[in-house]
DNA sequence: AAGTCTATTATCAAAATAAGAGAATTCGTA
DNA sequence: TACGAATTCTCTTATTTTGATAATAGACTT
């Protein structure tokens, strides 16, 4: 049951899991304790992601994640055909609804917002692009599971049982399995306060032609004024900015 | 004169350096070659590189650099204490100026930029967060080097000669260091086409107490429209909004 | 449905080198 | 100037990485 042995590649990678939201800075230190490795080594390893630009002294004796990150994310910016065309289709939206627009889109194994445009509200550095997201709450994660061909889903039922429990989903395969189709054939999510208790958020899919989907946009509300909000209004501008997103796209 | 055999540590990062504006997926094949490996360790590479988020499959046989890379700029962006106070700044500078605003940063050996507040222009990816930039040519780039101590400069002349000279700047130390030293007394830069050819800048520093910076801010001018932009005025909105970031990062 | 081609992974022995222990050095600073 | 902490160096051993080759797994053809 243990970890098995990984490979120095692998673990001088794993220094990069020792960073988060609770962790912006460590010692050389830390790091060769928490990987397990001798000090030196825990230097080595300071030193060669440091030489790479992922990571970067910060004072004292800490290091933090690097440049190099800052500007691979600008060329992944640059790659990503569905920012290219849906910003100034999301501009349009925060316009007309004054709420702030999100896309987001499935990776690998996971969900990211990859954009966020603002509204009028203060930004606050705390939502935005690379947010991590859980899988089974809020509005984009399920309109993007929905998309998902059944035996895709089904790897992800089998994989996360317990998340799924936890977000208050059916438990068992067929219902769940429902659960998801009818959000596909409703074509929108409206979630109300699932990820946290005083938003909620309208999403639609952004449809790619073999079915699949590019990934979903969203609108985010204050709980207290999606009571003032027509949503059913709200719901078609979404789906109508996702709709011409994916005809771009198309293009 | 060639490049010393590096550790498979450092082979492996070197994966990271394929990817660029020009070279948005690669295959494993051009990997292997291009970093001189064998086939096999070409695979090897990019597997423990995509077990680790830092590279995904791209369909066909391709590989793009991977979501990981995304949610650590998350973090970074969530740890830089400049971002967190300037970007409402930024909107208010916006909101006065209707011109682009963007924040830049030394990090290590270059300067990038680390948030671009849109005015009313389409958003276009080609700028923003990330975006590498010469080092001795616009706006930004000079009030931060500006700020710099004579020593640091004084290695940068050594070590830029090529871009120096190509930058136009002075080619001799003394008459170099004057030139900054000169944009340090003025508190500001005017940059005219310096880094393209339609666009003005004026940058500011946003300055530390001891002396040193935190980066620069400034705000991008078509140049055509910068010949009816009452220039003074901007200059002191610009170095206004430094000062109150500058004020903020104080306490 | 069998067959061909390409992409990817497994095997394994040889060569390279990563890692640990401890010493040496540098650095910040008292 | 000196002290303590942070960081790099030295060197040897054991471990790993690597390349050559073979084996698999898909995708596509006919």
């Amino acid at each position: 049951m243990e970890e098995k042995s990984a490979t120095s590649l692998e673990r001088m990678l794993r220094v990069l899991d020792l960073f988060d939201d609770e962790h912006l800075t460590r010692t050389a230190e830390e790091i060769a304790s928490l990987l397990d490795v001798s000090l030196p080594t825990g230097y080595r390893y300071v030193k060669t992601l440091g030489d790479a630009g992922l990571l970067q002294r910060a004072g004292d004796s800490r290091y933090a994640l690097g440049p190099r990150i800052v500007v691979l994310d600008y060329y992944i910016r640059r790659a990503d055909p569905l920012l290219q065309v849906a910003i100034p289709h999301m501009a349009e939206l925060v316009e007309k609804t004054s709420f702030d627009c999100v896309t987001s889109a499935w990776f690998g194994s996971q969900i990211l917002d990859t954009h966020r445009e603002m509204g009028k509200a203060p930004a606050t550095l705390s939502y935005g692009r690379g947010r991590p997201r859980p899988l089974f709450s809020g509005g984009a994660p399920k309109v993007i599971l929905a998309s998902f061909p059944p035996a895709q889903l089904r790897k992800l039922f089998d994989a996360h049982p317990a998340d799924i429990a936890r977000a208050g989903l059916p438990t068992e395969w067929p219902a769940l399995r429902k659960y998801y189709a009818a959000i596909r054939r409703a074509g929108c999510y409206v979630s109300r306060g699932e990820l946290e208790p005083q938003l909620a958020a309208i999403a639609a899919p952004i449809p790619k032609a073999d079915g699949a989907v590019w990934g979903a946009l969203s609108v985010v509300i204050d709980m207290p004024r999606i009571d003032v909000v027509d949503v059913p209004r709200v719901v078609q501008l979404v789906r109508q900015a996702a709709g011409r997103i994916a005809d771009e796209l198309a293009t």
